[in-house]
DNA sequence: GTAAGCAGTGTAATCGATTACAGTCTATCG
DNA sequence: CGATAGACTGTAATCGATTACACTGCTTAC
């Protein structure tokens, strides 16, 4: 292993010499500079960046807790943390917890140990154990999309999910519709609430009845549209459009709705959540709502960052723009009142 | 910050002890155990990973460059990765190279720094600059997917994708096509060279020609397929069959084919590469090769520990099996040679 | 001509662990 | 009863950096 002892041997002068060379080139003579920059080459020398790392006290590194890896709706968020984070100086670790609350703790005592530096939440949970809860109460935390559970004072990074849920109701009711269905992801986040809390309060001043029979489903997969589908309509009254709170859901509902011969939106509307990249390409193109979700995952690096520098923090909830997508999945309610059977 | 000594002191024993009774419990007696443990949870103490790491020399870190985030199918490669390391006591350095050396080099380079013991690539450069190439050559690495281009010996992990490319046109041909297109992504991987090569195989062994102007297409996006399509349907020989690279183009293929009013797949068949989740749910669902993605990324740790601890390997080429799942996106050629406009 | 100031470099302490080596104590054996 | 082995524990060196402090030599001011 090339060590900066061997460089300064290498160059004839100190370790001391060596270090000030690379990080501050300016305090160095041109002639050592010149020196040692030919003993690094030479020895095709590079700083440890662990000895570095214990003597600084920072890693540089932030943790990413992310429930599931696979929804391109994560991704987009990742890849905005991971840019920004690049930016800065940052890298990143993946932490894929599962949703498992011992995966979590795993991941998030990296911070404890000095592993990273901070630590990004995409789940809503607060991913400490009980015993290192006291601990975590200075680590630097930010949530992205959900909100720590519990009544923590971490910053975090949404959409006015409230809003956008009143959004899409506001836009199925112009349609017309005032019997609906309801296919839900995670019912314990507060997405869920506020999404939901959105959508029945335009529902309730329109007079329109929710009923809870007609809201289904309890994960965020495809397989929970199609089942959320068939549960739906083996109500008694058969909802005329379907919120799925997530672009996956819907997914999902379409292919069984279509694969039961309704037509979209002439039988039935659907409307997603979350604008992931396919949900503009399916037959009929979703209507749903956009986050910018890149953005979202650079704003909470930046947070992440302040925090670790501790600097003050101008607030603590950063609340991003929605953008209502109208697309051809949902359209005027069927006239008539009864459609029991096609 | 708690650091060992303060434990020590706590505990009324020297640094080496709460060390020993921390890393090889049975060496330290039952008593000293647990006032060094009652010590460790009073102080809420973790061992600096960074000091541990300088120590031993291991980072128990792997770097994954990738690529494109976005693209599901190199994320349930990154969660087999993911899972697998974890399993090993590793954890994920993510690298989102967005295709650029730059990038590529910096990341690699944490290698080279001590940052992380092991590097998977999943796109098809050598990740390293020029002048780390030398240093580079005893740095593990494994590529998943692709194989590292000029002739390095790094082990890989990959699909016989010769042999699904020909499956996919052994069963379009078997439907009577004789008129393909092909909409390709990165021209440059041997990925391309060898599916590519894998199709024209199959064609040139039934005597059917496959022109080069209808391979159209260089990047694996939606919008490729769209663009692909508008191509592919100007040339005045248009084809019956189109063979989409991966998922994604496919899924654009599709949607501006239908835009144009062509029935998928009386008029045109499609045909993707992946698996991705969503394409099994697509309107029809697609024709495509399954990958066992998960499985990849997992036996991409496997090997690349082994590297790692210098262990010999069995093999250095892993070549998983596909699955041809032929759905309802492909289907007979239409009858008639002449469909030049509906 | 001497003192003060400054630039550049070296010496050695330090970060927070691990671990080789040495020391202490007890148990066992002849 | 003394020697010896074995079980624990402590002391201090070490990993590969960074950096406070000290030192040298030169310039400038009085």
């Amino acid at each position: 292993m090339t060590n900066i002892k061997k460089v300064s041997e290498l160059a004839g002068v100190s370790t001391a010499t060596v270090s000030r060379t690379l990080k501050m080139p300016d305090v160095v003579t041109e002639q050592t500079r010149e020196k040692v920059m030919k003993a690094v080459k030479a020895a095709g020398y590079r700083p440890n960046w662990m000895a570095t790392s214990v003597k600084t006290g920072k890693s540089n590194s932030l943790v990413v807790l992310v429930p599931n890896l696979v929804n391109p709706f994560f991704m987009r968020i990742i890849e905005g943390i991971e840019q920004a984070a690049q930016e800065h100086g940052y890298s990143v670790l993946l932490g894929d917890t599962q949703g498992k609350a011992s995966r979590e703790n795993d991941y998030a005592g990296m911070v404890l140990s000095n592993r990273a530096d901070g630590l990004i939440q995409l789940d809503h949970s607060f991913p400490f154990s009980e015993q290192d809860a006291e601990l975590a109460e200075s680590v630097p935390m930010v949530s992205v999309c959900e909100r720590i559970e519990g009544n923590r004072k971490f910053p975090y990074v949404e959409l006015d999910n409230y809003a956008a849920g009143r959004a899409l109701a506001h836009h199925l009711v112009s349609y017309g519709h005032t019997k609906f269905g309801v296919i839900a992801g995670q019912r314990t986040s507060q997405i869920h609430r506020d999404r939901l809390a959105g959508i029945n309060g335009v529902l309730s001043e329109e007079g329109i009845p929710l009923l809870e029979q007609n809201i289904v489903g309890q994960s965020y997969a495809i397989e929970t549209g199609i089942e959320g589908v068939r549960e739906l309509l083996s109500n008694e009254t058969k909802p005329t459009a379907i919120f799925c709170l997530n672009d996956d859901i819907a997914i999902g509902a379409m292919h069984e709705l279509k694969r039961q011969g309704f037509s979209i939106p002439d039988d039935i509307s659907v409307t997603g959540f979350d604008n992931v990249k396919v949900s503009g390409y399916l037959d009929p193109p979703l209507t749903t709502v956009d986050q910018p979700a890149y953005e979202m995952g650079r704003r909470a690096v930046e947070i992440l960052i302040k925090k670790i520098r501790q600097e003050p923090l101008r607030r603590s909830r950063e609340i991003m723009p929605f953008q209502l997508l109208e697309r051809q999945s949902s359209g005027p309610a069927r006239n008539s009142a009864d459609e029991s059977d096609i």
